[in-house]
RNA sequence: GGCCCUAUCGUCUAGUGGUUAGGACAGCAGCUUUUCAAGCUGUUAACUCGGGUUCGAUUCCCGAUAGGGUCACCA
């Protein structure tokens, strides 16, 4: 039993798509679970959309998800062995070459290498699907080249995967109806046949082909926004494949372990944000805290100065914990900023007078349970201020008893001008003790002049 | 339109010739809570339709319908 040989096919004509990489994904699971190889080839056959960059672009992005391959090849490069290969279909007059008017370019005549179909029934297992069946006769004599040295997708993916001894190819169900001529090819050429596996396609919200008219497709910017890697990897795999054992949450070497290709199912699937989103949530929720600190530190220091707020890495530090809770992805946090709503974290809030009061409680009481707040956290020594359950054991006794609502209304909205805030406990202890009693101040100040 | 593929909650799915058709996300409710977020608990919601086969079909077969894919001198 020779030893199972896959590839990774992009063609290099845009930014990694999550198709592209969900596409890896499979293949590198079914290689690594059979011990085989993988082949990352650059299908560069058409010259005018192939850039170098988009190239750079999927390896980057597949990379950083984690996967990796054996050997690589550029299609471009293997132009002799098509050639070659197709030279020999035209000699033994299996393939001819037609003299036609250009498609591209009116009035020129260029000489297009088609294969000179047997029009036959062509019938193929497919290992998630079963036997599909095509007559090939509709196909009529297809292009392989726009010259000899000039191959088509179709010419070239069949002589590079029968050179480098692809043993299963594993692929988009998009890829069915291009199945039947690449076998005629195959057949022309005397090569054996992989084995087929085309599992079902990732679908926008409106059902269709997931494409860039749906948002974003780019690995690229899902990584921009702040999507872990393991978060992505692990959704675009599950979404469409269920693990025998059922876990939603696997890392790669659990997927590699539980991999079958009949496990793939046989319907598109959608791709769901907000599933996705929960998944990031999973694995940020993982991440080591330093980390984490140090990801919402160098967001917040450039989100806080677009706003033209006074930086400061001791509050931006404490706020970690707080950040960690509110968002799943990193976007998120920036969201957060840009809307306002930590504005208070890094400046003093101008709350209105008029909201001050906890409904039903008049001012006069207000005023009176601000001084006693005031005066208690003024009276804390600093090391109560580097726990916030120690700034709530010193002020929860006297608000259960007063009634916490008239008491913990006023201070957390003196301390940060919002109807929607944490609570103030974390919040005095981000912003510290100078500030906090700063803010009740003012606050009782404000009420005063009323 | 031809050909091909597919069909279970809104979404991702599990599952069986006889089940209270299970889970996850989202939703909703309650708890907790000064507010928000988080958390916890509970809960709404599905077998596309019509014929067969069968004692019995969500499950097997056929058809319809719907959705998708593909029909290049793109990949």
């Amino acid at each position: 039993m020779s030893s199972v040989r896959v590839r990774f096919p992009p063609s290099p004509t845009g930014l990694c798509h999550v198709g592209t990489a969900r596409m890896a994904v499979l293949n590198y699971l079914f290689a690594k679970k059979n011990g085989g190889t993988i082949f990352f080839r650059s299908e560069d056959t058409d010259k005018e959309r192939s850039k170098p960059e988009y190239e750079e672009d999927i390896k980057e992005q597949l990379m950083w998800l984690g996967l990796s391959w054996d050997e690589f090849s550029r299609t471009s490069e293997l132009v002799a062995v098509h050639s070659a290969a197709m030279q020999k279909l035209v000699d033994e007059d299996t393939a001819y070459i037609s003299k036609e008017k250009s498609a591209k370019e009116p009035g020129k005549t260029v000489e297009i290498v088609r294969l000179r179909n047997p029009g036959k029934i062509v019938t193929f297992a497919d290992e998630i699907r079963g036997e599909i069946t095509f007559d090939t006769t509709e196909l009529k004599d297809f292009a392989l080249g726009r010259a000899i040295d000039d191959p088509l997708f179709h010419f070239a993916v069949v002589v590079d995967d029968a050179t480098q001894g692809i043993t299963h190819v594993i692929r988009g169900e998009d890829h069915i109806s291009n199945t039947p001529r690449q076998i005629l090819i195959q057949e022309a050429l005397g090569y054996s046949r992989p084995v087929y596996a085309h599992y079902p396609l990732l679908l926008g919200a409106d059902r269709s082909k997931l494409s860039k008219r749906m948002g974003d497709v780019a690995v690229r910017s899902y990584r921009e926004m702040g999507f872990l890697p393991q978060a992505l990897l692990n959704y675009i795999a599950n979404v469409g494949w269920t693990p025998p054992s059922g876990k939603e949450i696997l890392s790669l070497e659990e997927m590699v372990q539980e991999f079958e290709l009949k496990d793939l199912h046989k319907s598109g699937a959608v791709f769901d944000m907000e599933k996705l989103r929960w998944y990031n949530r999973h694995y940020l929720l993982r991440i080591p805290e330093q980390d984490f600190s140090a990801g919402a530190t160098a967001i917040l220091k450039e989100a806080i100065a677009s706003r033209n707020l006074p930086w400061d890495e001791r509050v931006a530090h404490a706020l970690a914990p707080v950040i960690r809770e509110r968002i799943s992805v990193w976007q998120d946090l920036r969201d957060l900023i840009h809307e306002g709503e930590f504005d208070f974290f890094f400046s003093d809030p101008t709350p209105e007078a008029a909201r001050i009061a906890h409904k039903g409680i008049s001012s006069a009481d207000t005023i009176r349970h601000l001084e006693i707040m005031k005066k208690s956290l003024d009276g804390s020594d600093d090391a109560v201020y580097d726990d916030p359950e120690r700034i709530k054991a010193r002020v929860f006794e006297y608000a259960g008893s007063e009634g916490r609502g008239a008491v913990l209304w006023p201070l957390r909205y003196s301390l940060t001008g919002r109807e929607k805030s944490p609570d103030p406990f974390s919040v005095a202890h981000i912003i510290g003790k100078g500030a906090s009693v700063r803010r009740i101040d003012n606050a009782i100040q404000l009420l005063k002049s009323i």
